[in-house]
DNA sequence: ATAAACACTTGCCAAATGGCAAGAAATAAA
DNA sequence: TTTATTTCTTGCCATTTGGCAAGTGTTTAT
């Protein structure tokens, strides 16, 4: 067990201030309202049917979306390696009920903050209103691209694409669920690694 | 050519109170902020690179959305029949670069507003705030379901699928057009039709 | 420590999809 | 109308991916 529960809002700051360049005095108290969080491996941080309603920072572990198909199986919709925001933009901001699940994979640890307090802080710190849009064009943006990605590559470019820029996907991840999310089966991922690595 | 350039707002007024139930004193004013647009076929309503400044309701003719890969071949995100809102969403609300072009399949006729008419009818008319939520609801979650059938649905499937939801899309779009939006080549495409037929 | 459950790999073969090129059909241009 | 251009289909074969089941290795529970 590491110690997830001493408090220290650095890391926090240093990813509020990498999005936004603010003063000092303004990230602490963004930063202020912000709450510690810890997960279990396993524990969920959003469960399917609610509301998106914390945002959070994720300073360590791993976690992961995840949906069900037509025919019930489980499909990996995104990864959420550490130093990371962890929420589902379309039902946080549009207040509708979630079909995915967020879940920790390994054991986690990060701050929060609730729909309503940030909404909040945007109103009352009119600098910090511009990470709002941020977040929302970082989430699209990325949906956008892996959905392209499914449409024109092969599944073996989409392996090739992942590990180089999520090596600790790898990491952490089973390879059923980062087939899912790559949208093929786990033999054909295992298959894929293995001519892969001949060709490194 | 069919008259395109007479004006009457009744189609753009049903479109927006089967979305926005408020009254047509409300309704007539919203409306009054919408100005008349036309497409000859081929023109572009949204070229990459730009910002997505205009928010189109689509009275007649037939619009589709594309971008390129990374091998610089053209394919199709989204098509658009009448009766149906025409904008890029992330572009439009976060205010980014577009990377996807919008063009007319065919001869077009619609009701166009700018980004900042409509966010001054948000502040002016309460009513309608919620209007704009909707949109990006609708537009985001058409997006995730998307997604979610390219990873766990075979080309047959997805191809049935959208003859079911979107008939038209085979009455003005060419199936390289469609096959590309698919996920697949032109030649599948074609051999999917031919089986296809036979088992309805 | 042992058993049970789970995760990953692999062989065999089937099914789905792609690549290329030729021909047929539809559309646009002259 | 005739010709040219573009779109669509199809045959042949290669490649990719999937389905199943057995086998191996690893983790978890008792």
């Amino acid at each position: 067990m590491t110690g997830f529960t001493n408090e220290n809002k650095e890391p926090l700051i240093n990813f509020i201030q990498s999005n936004l360049p603010v003063s000092t005095q303004i990230l602490a108290d963004i930063a202020s309202h912000f709450e510690l969080r810890s997960f279990t491996k396993n524990d969920y941080f959003l469960k399917e049917g609610k509301i998106s309603n914390d945002y959070l920072f994720l300073e360590e572990g791993f976690m992961r979306a995840f949906t069900f198909d037509i025919n019930g199986y489980e499909v990996t919709t995104y990864f959420y390696p550490k130093n990371r925001a962890v929420f589902e933009a379309s039902s946080f901001f549009m207040r509708t009920i979630s079909t995915e699940n967020i879940q920790a994979v390994t054991d986690c640890k990060g701050y929060s903050i609730t729909y309503d307090k940030l909404n909040m802080l945007f109103h009352s710190v009119p600098e910090f209103r511009e990470f709002g849009r941020a977040m929302l064009v970082k989430e699209f943006v990325a949906f956008k691209q892996r959905t392209l990605s499914l449409i024109n590559k092969s599944a073996e470019e989409r392996y090739a694409n992942l590990i180089n820029s999520n090596k600790e996907i790898f990491q952490y991840a089973q390879l059923k669920h980062i087939a899912s999310y790559l949208g093929i089966t786990d033999t054909s991922l295992s298959r894929i690694r293995k001519e892969f690595s001949k060709k490194q």
